[in-house]
RNA sequence: GGGGAGUUACCGAAGCGGUCAAACGGGUCAGACUGUAAAUCUGAUGGCUAUGCCUUCGCAGGUUCGAAUCCUGCACUCCCCA
């Protein structure tokens, strides 16, 4: 069933950077159309960055047509030099070979590959290039790319014109690098003939390799294709999207916690949520409109960021995993805690230290004192310093505030099976197991 | 090679014989406030078996009832002149 003014959507959720022609939305509109985008597999983990592609792929499904994921096992032997300032090391085949598997189980979040008529289809270029000799190449492909052509791209560009006498040799750009506009560019043509492919998305910085994609496929074929790029998702600050301090943001659960994922997208900007909101989910105009009204007249409630992590942890992690950010940050702001097992323990709070303690210690002469236990869970690093942080009403344990610097910690503490949650402060947690 | 200045707690910086575990500022931690923002305010900030005791002021000795403070030597840093 297709969706009439899909680009139109598109265009109002700011996704829509650019087109390789004007009457791309009528094009749409007329019938089911094959489309697909690619994704690089330097790391085993999509991140962040990647969604904006992935949920446009899904918005196209969702509208009717048909999706195409490329992972690049073949064209990531090489590396995009599109936006990058360096030369890019290479990755070994095996790694790879892991890495295009993950992603692969990871767009089955975002793609339906049984959905008829319309099925996702998932596939990787090194099936079709792996075999390719390079005289075979230079003949039927590269024969196509004349090379004032190549040399007046941006991306190639912007790396000719650095002199970094630093990198000696590896100065500007390899011809291996060079050349992966001409991979990228054969993918179109090949995914044309093979699946009926007319059309290609990508972030803004794919708009060389897609229209050298359209122009081989124009010479090779003699057919039309179609490009279409997304803006890059950046914060109003000017900095990218899914980046923190501490590092990318991954939608393995394994790399980024479901918890940190959630909080991630709980703490974005006012500024700018309301356009997070339009570009990573695929709520309504009328829904996201009337969170942006409910922000200007209360924005300390934060609806539009609690929506924009419920929707994209869902997404990403599934129900399971929303319910278990939610339980999480419950617990991380404040929540008391009791009757949870170790291993619902264990999972909340997996980024947090914990110290095994022998059990004797809660229940000899008394119980273990708050000030040895905030020691030893490494939340004060003298007793002066957790005599202190007691005194002044920082120290807590399941999350309970202790009154005075005499409590002792007996069985009755535990917040499971073996764990008790120890806090210093707003959010400083660690766990003491007692075995 | 000659002359001068310095080395204090997490950092910067006072202190120049007892009242010094050492002013002040920053940082950090905690509390209040708050929208999981920013700012602001308050308190704390060597250790301990804690109205006391122990260890700290570049290092090692010495003078003294008593030293971060005075003396000697050593190490390092900085500045000026050659």
């Amino acid at each position: 069933m297709l969706s009439r003014m899909l680009l139109e959507d598109l265009q109002w959720r700011g996704l829509i950077h650019q087109t390789t022609d004007e009457g791309l939305g009528k094009w749409l509109d007329e019938k089911p159309r094959n489309l697909y985008a690619g994704f690089d597999p330097t790391a085993d983990s999509l991140h962040v960055g990647n969604l904006v592609g992935l949920l446009l792929l899904r918005r196209f499904q969702l509208a009717g047509h048909k999706p195409i994921a490329v992972v690049g096992g073949a064209t990531g032997m090489i590396g995009d030099p599109s936006g990058k300032s360096e030369e890019r090391n290479l990755l070994s085949l095996d790694q790879l070979q892991r890495n295009v598997a993950a992603i692969r189980e990871q767009m089955r979040r975002f793609l339906d590959f049984d959905a008829t008529p319309n099925a996702a289809l998932l596939v990787n270029n090194l099936d079709w290039i792996g075999g390719f000799s390079y005289l075979e190449f230079l003949r039927d492909v590269g024969k196509n790319f004349p090379v004032n052509v190549m040399l007046a791209k941006d991306s190639v560009k912007s790396r000719l014109g650095r002199d970094d006498s630093r990198h000696g040799d590896q100065a500007g750009l390899s011809y291996t690098e060079f050349s992966y506009m001409l991979l990228q560019a054969y993918d179109f043509a090949y995914l044309h003939d093979k699946f009926g492919c007319e059309l290609q998305t990508g972030g803004s910085d794919q708009w060389g390799n897609i229209t050298a994609g359209i122009d081989l496929a124009r010479r090779m074929r003699g057919v039309q294709l179609y490009g279409l790029t997304t803006p890059l998702l950046t914060k109003s600050d000017g900095s990218k999207m899914g980046k923190t301090e501490t590092g990318t943001i991954w939608l393995s659960a394994e790399r980024t916690s479901p918890y940190q994922f959630y909080q991630y997208w709980i703490r974005v900007e006012d500024a700018d949520v309301g356009n997070i909101l339009r570009m990573l989910t695929t709520l309504s105009r009328d829904e996201i409109e009337s969170l942006d009204a409910a922000r200007q007249h209360d924005a300390a409630k934060r609806e539009s960021q609690r929506r924009l992590a419920e929707e994209l942890t869902r997404l990403v992690h599934g129900d399971e995993g929303l319910a278990a950010a939610q339980r999480a940050t419950d617990i991380f702001y404040g929540a008391e805690i009791s009757n949870l097992s170790d291993a619902q323990l264990t999972e909340i709070f997996s980024d947090v230290p914990s110290q095994q303690l022998s059990r004797s210690a809660l229940t000899a002469d008394g119980g273990l004192p708050i000030i040895d236990a905030l020691v030893a869970a490494g939340l004060a690093k003298s007793k002066g310093d957790a005599r202190r942080t007691a005194q002044q009403g920082g120290a807590y344990v399941n999350n309970r505030r202790i009154e005075g610097i005499d409590t002792r910690l007996t069985p009755a503490d535990l917040a499971s099976e073996t764990v008790m949650v120890l806090r210093s402060g707003k959010k400083n947690y660690a766990l003491l197991r007692f075995v």
